[in-house]
DNA sequence: CTTGACTCCGTACCACGGTACGGCCGGTAT
DNA sequence: ATACCGGCCGTACCGTGGTACGGAGTCAAG
């Protein structure tokens, strides 16, 4: 067996393996992100499951999960193979969540658009158009300079 | 004058008017995203501007930029007025890093409704699909998912 | 069988973004 | 005039997500 030996990787390993400090593995498992590993003389031994694992949780922190985030989302995992009862309640709050943001960043993006577009020429060199005024009114402001954009 | 009244208010007043506690807007005086206020007998004197920074901030924050960030995009609202240097350079590293964001929540997103759908009826409850096979394979997971899906 | 790289553990420390505390003072109401 | 509410300040503390340290043990190569 010749993957027998990516079983027995040490803490090292695996952290190197998986992008990862030493540390932040260790730190990982006491916040039961990892399970405690099997040990042989004393060392934590680990599989490819735990790189995956870790990858996961680093991949979901990137996408702005918290760690008991990713921790939620790991059980839903697990529950996927046994029981799940609330899973499909867990998966939508997550998805609403996202889609919130997913919203929220658009509108956001078309308000820097229009401001690099707008505020770096002269024509509005006297507008009221900030980035506060385009939160606050929910993107009138922008609206109003598409407006005069189109007229031009 | 009605609302000199708005132009005067306390510490607590802004505080209450922006939604958070008296101890943040101290906090963000500290960090330089509040400018410091006039005074009147020693106490801190805030106008509605300062209310709208606030807000600005939390939302900004709401959408995963932190303190610094939200500094920096106050400074673009700045510099709109007055000379702007690196005004579309800023811009577009901004609209960048949304813009990644947007598409890397749009995966977390299909692949959380995938797992919804898949996860929880009975035709695949031998699968191999959890949200670790998606994350690593780059959603070949999904893509199965979704032909079999189609084929049904 | 020594040397060096790696691991063990607990504990301390870090940056971020606040939150709380406590002693003092000013403004206003009764 | 006295009470009380709120403001002032510095400092300490909190949770999150790690990172660093130091003294000891272990393993594998030369």
């Amino acid at each position: 067996m010749e993957n027998t030996e990516t079983q027995q990787m040490t803490i090292g390993a695996v952290a190197k393996a998986a992008g990862v400090g030493v540390e932040t593995v260790r730190f990982y498992q006491r916040k039961r992100l990892l399970e405690t590993p099997n040990r042989s003389a004393g060392f934590r031994k680990y599989s490819d499951a735990h790189v995956r694992i870790i990858r996961f949780v680093k991949r979901a922190q990137e996408l702005g999960f918290t760690l008991k985030d990713a921790q939620d989302l790991l059980e839903l995992c697990d529950c996927c193979r046994e029981t799940r009862p609330r899973l499909a309640e867990v998966c939508h709050t997550k998805i609403s969540e996202i889609q919130q943001k997913i919203t929220d960043l658009n509108r956001m993006l078309e308000m820097l658009h229009q401001f690099s577009r707008t505020c770096g020429s002269e024509s509005v060199s006297d507008s009221q158009c900030s980035l506060l005024d385009c939160f606050e009114n929910d993107w009138e402001c922008c609206d109003s300079l598409r407006k005069r954009e189109s007229n031009e």
